[in-house]
DNA sequence: ACCATTTGCGGACAGGTGTCCGCGTCAAGC
DNA sequence: GCTTGACGCGGACACCTGTCCGCAAATGGT
């Protein structure tokens, strides 16, 4: 319904006062056209509007957000190491975010830069920062207390253990704790712990469950527990849990039973144990840890500890949105969120 | 009301004049301290930086950027569907933008909604937009012509064929040529496509390659290639290779080599194969594409197509910076990424 | 004590938008 | 023809920063 040929490319407007001169209406008016003002004839906002489309023009973003209007906006900062589950939770939380009316900033982290990320969300005034994954505790700490400073919600997803932030995490402890009953059921007694370490302030989580879990009948850690961290080196996940079995195989009495830190690693665990010839579940158990799709790849299918990510997104959600609504909390706000044991084929009795 | 404590919480200041009047300085002052002009004590440049890690205080990136400093923002659109190779390069290429010292927007693409993000893009005047992935074909046409009326720098990665884009894409007919050649010298001559329907414009590339190739070796498409694809529902990648392999195994004389669309549909079929008693490669070849980690932890290991997602990205930088230096090119620049073939362990000699 | 130089001050303007307000215009109803 | 609304105009101010410029104050040297 518009006009012939010689509107075919209608000039470059980059103004609302060009704008308005193009149409032939005062700036002011298109202007509370675009705000949705009261007091205006039909016909004109449908000028108005169909101009618009016509000519593409977008007021500047930057006038708008000066003025006051609240920027709507997030600062997302992801932890460096891009798995899988960590991409899920940015996917799933951005398109919440966007169906609540907020425009994401993301940043991955680099090593010694979360100064540098924090200061670009703030001068873009971001109304709150979320970390997602696991970070220097010192340097994440000073940057939740930054952004106390400046009246900024925050909030943590994974990352545990931060004084005065805001945190939604999953009980790993529970985690390994529900995982070692089910071994312990199976009548496992010995077990290769794959890139846990015993003694790591990062991994205490899970070390604290699987201690737990022995405990309750009345084993001990040590006794009945090892692990070959520091033997190896952690490049490639998959490579790393093949090369940890190899060192468990060379034992006197291997492990009957295999838990590993993650999927990949258990999946380069279980194909090491193949190669030596060892069937899977009958000749020993192996355990991952995420429930990626590559579970329900393998042969046998993995038995692990889905992350339960949409409760993990949902209950951020509203950590996030409660403290938009009513301001920073008094006390910071800590969620955990249950995990659920996902039990496949590469678990079963132990042989001896 | 605060002298004693302020020390400790320094007060949540937003502006320049606020933060002058902090310190004892004029406005101007601090303005000049900010953006390193000459003419300045060093002992007044000190005091503003300590000042400013104590309060912590940014200025406001609005008004800077309204001011008419250049944004250094690019806007990239993903694609819906987030596989692993998408990923990859948006990580690759963010990294890239940032040491160049731009920020990147970024949004997920949403059925229709590729006009509200450009709109977003714009009204942020980002000086470039990127898609990466594919999308609809004549969406993303009237899109480009939108930033060309805009007068901004377009790119696309991946998606093959809209007139006035730039483009960096792979060579996939290039691919698929290759990887008949390998299977054909290996005596292969009837195969199965999983994921490729023959008539269909998204997979035409890859079929041009395939009838190229058939046809150097004087062998007709429709006489030794077959797809089932409208058969099965594609949801899940594993299960979709999973369930096309099982209908071919119902077929009198099943193709001795089967050429899937990706890596999940390759390893689904591989499963399906196997756990028809096939063994791989001696009973079937399978083969895959895009070279994703999993390919190196299945047994066999699976022969596949790689990205060459560093040059492809590298190769799109070039074109985005000859752009964002020069000013938009008279014709659209192209760029094609020679593919390489990875020959592993599921492809061998045909069995008959 | 005097002068030259360095250094900081403060006023002014621009950049694009939102909003308020008084005023002019136009059409409809009597 | 007059009144009464409804509607659009255009001026003004605010938001915050960068930059220019004339001027005053402090500094340093002799």
């Amino acid at each position: 319904m518009s006009s012939s040929d010689s509107k075919k490319t209608p000039p470059r407007i980059t103004s609302t006062a060009e704008f308005a001169r193009y149409i032939g209406l005062a700036r002011t008016t298109v202007s509370r056209v675009l705000n949705r003002q009261p007091g205006l004839k039909q016909s004109t906002i449908d000028r108005v509007h169909h101009a618009l489309t016509e000519t593409g023009f977008t007021p500047n973003a930057y006038a708008t957000l000066l003025k006051g209007k609240s920027t709507s906006s997030i600062g997302i900062c992801l932890e460096n190491l891009l798995t899988p589950p960590i991409l899920l939770k940015l996917a799933t939380l951005q398109r919440q975010l966007r169906s609540q009316g907020y425009t994401s900033l993301i940043e991955v982290y680099a090593h010694g830069e979360s100064r540098n990320i924090l200061r670009h969300f703030l001068s873009m005034r971001v109304e709150a920062v979320i970390f997602i994954g696991h970070f220097d505790a010192g340097e994440l700490e000073t940057r939740i207390r930054e952004l106390i400073g400046h009246k900024t919600p925050n909030l943590v997803i994974d990352h545990h253990g931060i004084p005065l932030a805001n945190t939604v995490t999953l009980d790993r402890a529970q985690a390994m704790r529900e995982m070692m009953n089910h071994l312990l059921e199976l009548g496992h007694r010995s077990f290769g712990l794959l890139g846990i370490p015993l003694e790591h302030p990062s991994r205490f989580e899970r070390i604290h469950g699987i201690r737990a879990a022995l405990a309750a009948h009345g084993l001990d850690l040590p006794a009945c527990a090892r692990s070959f961290d520091a033997q190896c080196m952690r490049t490639h996940d998959f490579e790393f849990g093949h090369a940890l079995a190899r060192q468990f195989l060379e034992l006197k009495q291997p492990p009957t039973a295999y838990v590993a830190l993650n999927d990949e690693i258990a999946i380069g665990a279980m194909r090491a144990l193949q190669e030596a010839g060892l069937a899977i579940p009958a000749g020993a158990s192996v355990t991952g840890f995420n429930n990626q799709d590559i579970c329900t790849m393998m042969a046998p299918l993995l038995t692990t500890v889905d992350q339960q990510i949409e409760p993990t997104i949902k209950t951020a959600m509203q950590v996030l949105m409660s403290q938009l609504r009513d301001g920073m909390p008094a006390r910071p706000i800590l969620r955990t969120i249950k995990p659920e044991l996902v039990i496949r084929q590469s678990t079963g009795r132990a042989a001896r």
